[in-house]
DNA sequence: GCACTAACCTATTCAGTCG
DNA sequence: CGACTGAATAGGTTAGTGC
C-alpha cells in the first residue's frame, strides 16, 4: 500500500537495443505520445487500450502492483505497447486502486462513526432518565431560613452523600444508588440538565458518592 | 557532498465514450 | 453536449551511482 516504503531498485540505463524506448521516455516525442514510426497524421491521438491489452495488464497488476523492468519489457513486447505506456498504465492503475482504498476506508470509518453516535445517543437518553429519577427521589433541599430552593445536580449528589453518612449506613441502597454504585463513577449533573463526562472515584473526591461511607 | 539518473507519486490535462 | 473515464503529461520527491 505504501509504495514509498519499498526499496526502489536502481534501474540501469536501457540497453542499446532499447534506445528507441529511451528516446521516448526522455520526451524526444514531446506532448502527447506517438509511436516513433508514425507520421504527423497519426500523432497526438490518445488511443484507448484494447480489451485484451487491459485484461493482460490487469492480470499482471493483480499479481503484483509494482512493475519491475523485466516485466515491463515483457509486457511491452507482448502487448505491442511502448514500455512507457506500460509504466504509465501501472501508475494510473495504482492511483485508481488507492482511490478505491480511500473510498473503502471512508465508508468503514463512517459506519463506525454512525454506530458510536447511536450508542452515544442511547447513553445520553439514559443519563436524562437517571437524572430525572434522582430529581424525583430528592428534588429539593431545606433552605437554612426555611422554604425550599432547587438544587443543582452536584448538590443533590453531595446532599445524598451527607444524608447517607448521617443515617443508618447498613440500610439498603435505593435503586438509583445501586445504578450509580455499579457504574463505579460519578457524574456531574449540570444546571442545564446535561451530564458531563464521568469522574471516577478518587479523581474528584468532593463529588464522589460513596467513598465517604 | 553533489550532480545525475530513473523510478515513483500526485495533480492535472485532454481525448474518447456514453447517456 | 455535458459528465465521466482513462491515457498521458507536468512537476516534485526519493534513492542509487559515480565522481
Amino acid at each position: 500500500m505504501d509504495w514509498h516504503q519499498s526499496a526502489k531498485p536502481f534501474i540501469p540505463l536501457p540497453q542499446p537495443s532499447l534506445s528507441l524506448f529511451h528516446n521516448y521516455n526522455n520526451n524526444t516525442y514531446p506532448e502527447k505520445w506517438t509511436v516513433p514510426e508514425m507520421d504527423n497524421g497519426n500523432k497526438d491521438k490518445k488511443k484507448r487500450l484494447t480489451r485484451n491489452q487491459v485484461e493482460l495488464l490487469e492480470m499482471n497488476f493483480q499479481e503484483k502492483m509494482k512493475l519491475d523492468p523485466e516485466r515491463k519489457m515483457q509486457l511491452s513486447m507482448e502487448l505491442s505497447l511502448q514500455p512507457r505506456q506500460i509504466a504509465v498504465w501501472f501508475q494510473n492503475r495504482r492511483a485508481r486502486w488507492k482511490n478505491k482504498q480511500l473510498e473503502h476506508s471512508y465508508n468503514v470509518l463512517k459506519h463506525q462513526y454512525d454506530e458510536i453516535s447511536k450508542e452515544n445517543e442511547k447513553l445520553q437518553e439514559e443519563v436524562i432518565k437517571l437524572n430525572a429519577m434522582l430529581s424525583k427521589e430528592q428534588p429539593f433541599k431545606t433552605h437554612p431560613f426555611g422554604g425550599y430552593t432547587e438544587m443543582r445536580g452536584e448538590e443533590i449528589v453531595e446532599s445524598m452523600s451527607k444524608t447517607l453518612r448521617g443515617s443508618n449506613k447498613t440500610r439498603k441502597k435505593s435503586n438509583i444508588e445501586n445504578v450509580v454504585d455499579q457504574s463505579l463513577c460519578s457524574f456531574i449533573v449540570e444546571d442545564n440538565n446535561t451530564v458531563s463526562l464521568p469522574h471516577c472515584h478518587g479523581l474528584l473526591p468532593h463529588i464522589s458518592y460513596y467513598e465517604q461511607i
